[in-house]
DNA sequence: CTGTACATATATCGGACCGATATATGCGGT
DNA sequence: ACCGCATATATCGGTCCGATATATGTACAG
């Protein structure tokens, strides 16, 4: 995850470690505050691997401040991080955030597969709730009940934002196809529960 | 976290590992499934400092399973975390929902200060959220937009919850004191931004 | 009865990310 | 001249993760 937020800012512009934690802080602010003992080392490792480099060094005296680009390799790499269905399921939710917000770098029919593969994962999610509500519904006390009933409300919410940005991205699609001369329709099938691993 | 949510399923009753991790996926399904890998070593350490007992282990010949149970170390041990503002921040989300569903052991007064105190908490982050949007407000694209403005609303829309929560269990306190044959009224301010830490 | 697929049960591994902390330098205010 | 704060990099121990290994019980098909 910190990976791919790395590879998208330097994307942007060159960054100094301390710039690119302040920039995260920024657009995921109250989700994610990235962790200088994360982040430091990363940027080594990424150096070391070439998908990043050293674009300047501070003066020989007085502060460093060690300014990285993303290198061609890096470029590859980040377009890959981007489509990647990562092991961690833990951290999922603030993983899409991440990758959300580097959409632009991806073409409609990539954002479109990516948006409904998250979709049947919060549709997993809802059916998780709801055979757990189905089986806990009498022995479960108020503020446990609370907790599920809440996850819930939240799960279809966000999966109803989801469709909306689906919706969203497919007018754009539509209306480009137009432009084009071209009435081509589109059949794309919203995945729901246990489809979205075929 | 890991170690309240154990702690808490053993107050109930002995379990062995496998049991605590199915437990646990249950209630908290589709947002904590517990590692085994940070599972049956937590139990050890649990063991190790006295919070938790071998209840019963399996028979020496054939399959094994160690039966584990709470302590009377291990009951104060879980209340103090049930109270406690821990240091990471990065899973508060999460850890909250484990709290929430274990409130039962928490006395009323309680409760309501913890639920406050989550309510600040998200009063920040909500701020934090609106600072970035009106400082990024023109330079961000379409997607990393949306991903800062469903965070706001969602963050929103808890605060709601938590709201409501909050009236609830204050109603419930009035009741029992008008039980009891006093009619006391409560006067206690919900704390708003940075307020939560004093 | 025998294979065999699946749930149960415990354990270990490397790795990602965390918060705290140490150590500097530059800068605005007093 | 001094202090306090933002800047900038680095390291530490610790928590939790997913993958995987290794068994045992159990249901069920051939």
């Amino acid at each position: 995850m910190l990976e791919l937020a790395i590879l998208g800012l330097l994307k942007q512009q060159p960054m100094h470690g301390y710039q690119l934690s302040r920039e995260l802080g920024g657009s995921l602010g109250g989700f994610w505050r990235v962790s200088y003992g994360s982040l430091y080392p990363t940027l080594r490792r990424l150096e070391r691997e070439g998908l990043v480099a050293r674009v300047s060094d501070g003066p020989s005296g007085g502060r460093r401040k060690t300014v990285y680009g993303i290198t061609e390799q890096g470029e590859v790499a980040f377009l890959e991080l981007l489509q990647e269905t990562p092991a961690d399921t833990s951290s999922e939710d603030a993983r899409f955030r991440v990758r959300l917000a580097f959409f632009r770098y991806l073409p409609p029919e990539t954002r479109i597969r990516l948006l409904e593969r998250r979709r049947g994962f919060l549709a997993d999610r809802l059916d998780a709730i709801d055979d757990s509500l189905r089986s806990e519904r009498e022995a479960a006390d108020d503020y446990a009940l609370a907790v599920m009933e809440h996850g819930r409300t939240a799960t279809e919410s966000d999966i109803e934002w989801l469709d909306g940005l689906i919706t969203n991205e497919r007018a754009k699609t539509e209306r480009r196809g137009l432009e084009r001369g071209g009435a081509r329709t589109h059949r794309t099938a919203v995945l729901s529960r246990k489809e979205h691993t075929s």
